[in-house]
DNA sequence: GTCTATAGCCAGATAGAC
DNA sequence: GTCTATCTGGCTATAGAC
């Protein structure tokens, strides 16, 4: 196996650090209004400098993405380990999640208009295989509890996937968390009673 | 009563077509991306003729809103006046109408991020009064379907209400029909089953 | 109130020295 | 690869003639 250079180390942490800085700051402010000199500046680098790891804001945005579905697919593969536990109990599990990440203020949104960044995302490798394999995996879930009754057959599993991926960055989490009323668990917990039950029925 | 003159009514009307373009650009595009010389050039005029009405882009957006909270509070007249309907019905009646509105491409979507945005519309007096009145008819329905049991009633009311507003701008509206697998009528039963319903169990 | 033209600013991206 | 300095373009907003 090829040893890692020292340089090459210094270089990767370097670039965890500019991820992990793009990462808060779309978490916080969205793709649209996150500017490149922000970046640089949290980082602590020059501008210039940024570009010769990335050559786009719009591949800043991709690579942090990338991690951001790395951490996903590392709980997918830790929760898959759990044989005991349902389909249901797994899927609630990765809604959990998903939240705890967004309450924690790393969970990057990025708008689905940007015709510019859409198409940087989807001509991106590493993301388009990323995302394919967490929507296989949850697709897996999802009709497997629909077969033994854990969700309700008659939707459509796309459906079901999308509104899993919509509620990890759905803006009432922010809102509730704004109001100060209630712990971060809390609020996961009543969302995920309006994510699986539903505003009408009463928990089981 | 003060008779309006000509002079006055073209110029209503021409407020009307800036928000007409106004409110679908910032239905496709979103504020951010929106730039005042695209509404001049829909509406046809001259960008410093759009400054004569407007002051600026957040009032554009702000105007924007408080017609579509016009259109939402009239809905709810409409929904009043139907004493036979449970609180749950016209809950469900509204989260309806908020959805064929998305569905026709006329919901303005506001990044919540946006300070400066922000700032202009709560200092808004006309955009705030029409929120309020949209909030606390909701707020009315909410508890009263909670005590005759068409509600959760372990759910602070204030978390379905943001609920509900949410879900007046959920991207998973838009993702459905960019697919092309559903007409408008069944993603919207879908959603509403999602909604009132959750993931879990089956329609009634 | 409408227009053309432009001011003023700030963003993304790059040049070139070290 | 890092930096400082700069380019280039697009945006909001305004000046000033009609």
């Amino acid at each position: 196996m090829a040893r890692v250079s020292f340089r090459d180390q210094v270089l990767r942490v370097r670039e965890e650090a500019i991820l992990t800085s793009v990462n808060r700051l779309l978490a916080e402010k969205g793709f649209d209004v996150m500017t490149v000199d922000e970046v640089a500046a949290d980082v602590g680098i020059a501008k210039a400098s940024l570009y010769k790891h990335f050559s786009s804001k719009e591949e800043l945005a991709a690579a942090a993405m990338v991690r951001v579905l790395d951490r996903a697919l590392g709980q997918l593969g830790a929760l898959m380990a759990d044989k005991a536990a349902s389909e249901l109990d797994q899927l609630k599990a990765v809604a959990r999640w998903t939240m705890q990440v967004q309450l924690a203020g790393e969970m990057p949104s990025l708008p689905a208009q940007n015709s510019a960044l859409r198409s940087a995302l989807i001509t991106n490798r590493a993301y388009v295989d990323r995302l394919t394999q967490v929507s296989e995996q949850l697709g897996v879930w999802i009709v497997a509890a629909q077969q033994n009754g854990g969700l309700n057959p008659q939707l459509p599993p796309e459906v079901m996937l999308y509104t899993l991926f919509a509620r990890a960055c759905d803006p009432v989490l922010g809102l509730l968390k704004a109001g100060g009323n209630y712990s971060d668990e809390q609020i996961i917990e009543m969302l995920l009673t309006t994510c699986f039950d539903g505003l009408a029925s009463a928990p089981a």
